[in-house]
DNA sequence: TTGCATCTTGACCATTTGGTCAAATCGTTC
DNA sequence: GAACGATTTGACCAAATGGTCAAGATGCAA
């Protein structure tokens, strides 16, 4: 269990990347996306991984010098897309807005990439034994930032008396528990996000609860027309 | 993959389970559910499951017959305490009420079993190659059920006008993610719900933001004496 | 105590799997 | 097209691991 920071920089002593590294790290990360996401780091295989990414399991140990490292490319991949949504998060906006809009964002993440929620989701299950360092540094910083936005609502008296901390907790729970369970609401319901009804649904009604929790007169758009 | 429902009925031809069988089945469970809830199924060993429990590879083989049969006994024991909560949801009561107990069982149940959370997660994420036949027919009697219960708050005008299932949802999600994500949780927050306060903090918030979220004149007990 | 079923274990096996390596092929530059 | 580095692969290895088996230990009833 090595850092996450360190990448493999064997393949290449010049400078450049060729167009051919591009292509087959790309290749390899998605495919180990697909498969680390589906078993998780113990259930999936060096083989599985390079089978789906068209080549060779010692052609894809040329490019990566283990599973682990592929892991953590992957990972890391996927974190800064994964934590972006939080941080466009307006002081100045209206919380409603701001708020309604994050929602969206995560659900829409929840929606197209799935995967990466999963693979998240495994990775801090498991004791997050890769990027708890990540989580310990960086998204600290960024939540507890955020959090003061969210006091400098409720000071201002635009939404109700809430921990910050447990209100982002919750639309993360929220939003993600519709990627990471897709399987448990796909069997209850008969859809999942990809149906496009069914995931106008879901942003309806994770926002009306959220907002509405927070005493935020909510306008609830568009909800005559649909 | 075989069936969930199958166990080993090899050890015992009479009728009558010994005391030493009762006992040693208990500790496997237990060793079980720490192993597979912490490195999933993939990643987990019967040797180490085995010494958990205190005895041989061997012996914990005479057992279960398998690791896949020690797998699903688990699953099948944490399951019917998992979803018991739901069942307790009373037509006859008050939502502000029943909701409240609802979320306050769900969070100590992630609070006292945070393995069991985990294990269930885990199985669901991998697309619940075991369980899935059972939350088709089981969970989604009880859910359809309980929607009922929900659809007769809303038509009686007792809380908000909301689509059911999601919020059972936003319920499971978010009461789940303080167990699934504890160690996210304590990396940001420097605390999980093992802390009082904390558990009461997040029972607060959480039945707080889904009472508002629902329209429930929400009394908040007890703020004032806490 | 004896006898038998239950329980326990170490030795062993077959398979899976992460990773190495030398050889072969490909691409590019001169 | 020669030379050389980049890329690709199959053969192979060592460790881990799920599971089997025969033999031994233990508990219990008569």
């Amino acid at each position: 269990m090595t850092g996450l920071n360190e990448q493999s920089r064997e393949p290449f002593k010049t400078g450049g990347i060729s167009r051919i590294q591009e292509k087959n790290r790309s290749l390899i990360l998605e495919a180990a996306l697909g498969e680390f996401s589906k078993k998780g780091f113990s259930g999936a295989t060096v083989e599985r991984i390079a089978a789906e990414a068209g080549m060779s399991k010692s052609n894809l140990l040329y490019y990566f010098p283990s599973k682990e490292a592929i892991y953590n490319a992957a990972l890391a991949h996927i974190l800064e897309v994964w934590l972006a949504p939080l941080k466009t998060l307006d002081p100045q906006g209206e919380p409603a807005d701001e708020l309604a809009a994050y929602i969206r964002q995560k659900i829409a993440m929840s929606a197209t990439y799935p995967e990466a929620s999963r693979l998240f989701a495994n990775e801090v299950m498991q004791g997050a034994p890769q990027i708890l360092p990540i989580l310990e540094t960086n998204l600290k910083r960024l939540v507890d930032e955020k959090c003061q936005v969210i006091e400098d609502w409720i000071a201002a008296g635009k939404i109700r008396r809430i921990d910050p901390v447990h209100l982002i907790f919750t639309i993360w729970a929220t939003t993600q528990h519709y990627a990471d369970f897709s399987v448990q609401i796909k069997a209850l319901t008969g859809k999942d996000l990809s149906d496009e009804d069914f995931l106008r649904e879901t942003e309806q009604s994770v926002t009306a609860i959220v907002l509405n929790g927070l005493g935020i007169t909510w306008p609830q758009a568009e909800q005559g027309a649909e």
